[in-house]
DNA sequence: AGGTGCATGTAACAGGTTACATGATTAA
DNA sequence: TTAATCATGTAACCTGTTACATGCACCT
């Protein structure tokens, strides 16, 4: 009954969740993205600063001007009224969005019209998914320092295919994606 | 030397490619997408009948008139420097686009901000991931119709996963996509 | 007679990227 | 001193979706 017609966009979402974490200035949350969700959510900051303004006209976020020396610095907390409609998306059971753009891919299906240039094609395809695994696994090595928080399992199943996905509850509660071999059946 | 400065876009690519399969008309172009390439490519009316003016502005593609009966209709095809371009565009090593948007896995990702609400939001994947699944194996019952033209198996290494890919060179040249279970080694 | 499918199109809007402008702090 | 990093922001542009308008053909 409170939250007063709340609009929150897509981006409005990401900042939301993304303030909880501790990363509270427009470039903290830039930076944070590029490093972490980048691979299932990429944002610029054409989109966090507007954000984050149309956020806190909304009574969602409260920013305050913290600035380091003379660096204009202004940080991020969520209102309660934040956090609340952070949880009732969390909790929402509408169909989460799900886009997927993949070039490699469409070129794979034309390739018909090249049958000699499929080769090249698969290569660029397996050296994107290279890139982005050497990527997801760097972010591992980091997990270990410090006192390692309560881990978290969890099993998806995607396709006939099952992630191991790692929840380590440490300083940056950070998330660890691993693909997983299976047993064949 | 030829083709002076054609100026291709990503939608112009995708209505390029899909011309050969012999979908001609908008609406069927849009059709074909919706069963395909949708699932790594979507493409709406909105993009696509302006995108066949501007392709034919370029002399890319040929439309003509061919009203079925009373009904306005308009039958594309490739030009020369239609093939010529979709063929450069498939041979072209620039890093071919992706882009992924996956609003379960961001709410997995901030689910620490309320954690009893994970089991639910995984379920909300794996429902998605069933539902695409489904749909692609669906297409492969039409692959078993007709004459099967030369099977081509790709194996592409995504991670540690590997994908199968068959390639049926009839009628429609359908692609098939099925995730492969992995031996473990 | 009515619903579904075939067929073409656009206007308004929403969403996102890129490039630019500006300037302080910090580490090499 | 100079480059990298921290930090904020916007304007112009490009892309894509949604909703609407229109009408014929075909099947039941």
């Amino acid at each position: 009954m409170s939250a007063s017609r709340v609009d929150l966009t897509a981006t409005g979402r990401v900042v939301l969740g993304l303030i909880p974490f501790g990363r509270r200035t427009g470039y903290d949350i830039k930076t944070f993205v590029d490093r972490t969700t980048r691979h299932f959510w990429a944002a610029s900051y054409g989109q966090i600063y507007p954000e984050l303004k149309r956020l806190e006209k909304q009574d969602l976020v409260r920013g305050r001007p913290e600035p380091a020396g003379g660096r204009a610095r202004i940080v991020y907390e969520l209102t309660e009224s934040g956090d609340a409609a952070l949880k009732a998306w969390l909790s929402s059971d509408d169909a989460p969005l799900y886009e997927l753009r993949d070039e490699g891919m469409l070129k794979l299906f034309f390739s018909d019209s090249l049958p000699e240039q499929r080769i090249e094609i698969v290569r660029a395809i397996r050296a994107r998914e290279e890139r982005s695994l050497a990527h997801l696994l760097s972010i591992e090595p980091h997990a270990s320092e410090g006192p390692e928080g309560a881990r978290l399992t969890l099993q998806l199943g995607i396709g006939l295919t099952e992630w191991t996905i790692d929840w380590c509850e440490a300083t940056e509660r950070r998330l660890a994606i691993e693909t997983r071999k299976e047993t064949p059946r």
